[in-house]
DNA sequence: CGTGCCAGGTGCCTT
DNA sequence: AAGGCACTTGGCACG
């Protein structure tokens, strides 16, 4: 059961005797304040005073939030070291989030502290996400016949010069298949990615005939004209009927690599 | 001055006119629960429960964050409608935040409550981004001696038909010059790029001779490999230097566009 | 560690 | 709506 801790309008003296104490103890902390950030790292940034959320967990990750907008302003993930100073000078407290690799600091400055909450939050809960393009290439390669016809796999993630080819096939006659799979609707980068993939197989295969197939729960106009031309193919697939095959070749829990 | 209101452990029928209330007046609300999530929309998950940390703010977009990690387990960006509602079955309060472009429901199910925190923050402040790709193409575009020899501007983001070129040269021997513009170390893929752009560009123009050049703090082995193959250039820039132009062409505040 | 590629990518602009 | 591309992208897998 969660232990949350409420400290209301601290002075900044106090702010930073609370915001090192539950550091020190790995508790996540929220601060609610008036506030600066400046980021210096891969780019850098400079955001003025204003009121905002300071966001800091258990594992170091910092994150400054607008009252608007659904991403952080500025961040700083798995913070190996955060500084908390009081800086009487300015009369701000500074707490500085420092990465090693890649080299970044994020240093916000707080003039004025409405909230700071401490809390221990127990979290094992699992997440599971259904379903990635991994997985359907993973179900696809076990199970060819999906798609509608007699297909036997001779390689997943097939490595060819531009890149990687999801599933490479034969089909009955014994032609060579090449698919290129997207988990939404397939655009016309995925049909040239597939076309790709072809032209390089063929300047090393010459003689075979070479099948292209997009495998896509839908696809565009656009993309549908080009495979068209290029006389590729696209086998629709139902995401949901997919679902099913989910857990036979293997479902993981994302919280086991959140440790 | 931010307006903030602190309740302790409410019970789930108090937690829901807090919330409502909250939300019909537009504040930015926190709250830390035990809950689980599902997802559904592009893709979909699960969360089972665990105690955690909801933002509501006050446009609408919604976060959940797990006590380490420092992305949120599940969000909703600019929800058009958060629902809120007491489920006396299952004796858990229900949020559901939908989003109609594209269509997807986050639903968190609530059945603890440690604190809710209802925040009015008055955020003006300016956020300044440097150095962006963009703001070193225009830098470059206006002064191309940077790049150490004397270079007329033909055009910027010229269109071909594999993408855009980042900038459109001549040098005074009139030969075209094609940049291909990193901000952060040049990987191959930047050389692969600006190889496809020149291909294009030959195709159209088969007499001239094409130069073809990425411009980037550094580059990395493979990449120069390629260039060396390819016959292509590196132009090595600082940006600490090109920081000082910025400015110069235009510095604009993010804040702009968040309204 | 670099290289490649997916992601509920997001965000921004242009057609 | 769709294409194209940068992003402090983040994240994983692989050599």
């Amino acid at each position: 059961m969660a232990k949350v801790i409420v400290y209301e309008e601290p002075s900044l003296e106090e702010a930073k005797k609370i915001v090192k104490n539950a550091l020190s103890r790995k508790k996540n902390i929220y601060i609610l304040a008036n506030c600066s950030v400046d980021y210096f790292g891969r780019s850098s940034s400079h955001l003025e005073f204003g009121e905002r959320l300071i966001i800091i967990k258990s594992d170091g990750a910092l994150l400054i939030h607008r009252p608007v907008g659904h991403s952080p302003v500025n961040w700083q993930p798995e913070t190996s070291y955060i500084d908390v100073s009081y800086d009487s000078e300015e009369e701000v407290l500074v707490m500085k989030a420092l990465r090693t690799r890649p080299r970044e600091v994020v240093a916000i400055k707080l003039d004025n502290i409405f909230l700071i909450v401490e809390a221990e939050l127990y979290d094992s809960g699992a997440f599971y996400m259904h379903i990635s393009e991994k997985e359907i290439r993973d179900i696809l390669a076990t199970n060819p016949e999906i798609l509608g016809e007699k297909l036997t796999t001779i390689d997943v993630e097939k490595k060819v010069e531009p890149g990687f080819i999801d599933l490479y096939l034969k089909d009955k006659k014994g032609n060579v298949v090449v698919v290129e799979i997207k988990r939404l609707t397939a655009r016309v980068d995925a049909v040239r990615q597939l076309k790709k993939y072809i032209n390089s197989l063929k300047s090393h295969m010459r003689t075979e005939k070479i099948r292209g197939i997009i495998v896509a729960p839908s696809i565009t106009k656009k993309a549908q004209e080009l495979l068209l031309k290029e006389k590729l193919e696209f086998k629709q697939i139902n995401i949901e009927a997919l679902s099913k095959y989910v857990g036979k070749t293997e479902k993981r829990s994302l919280f086991d690599y959140l440790k």
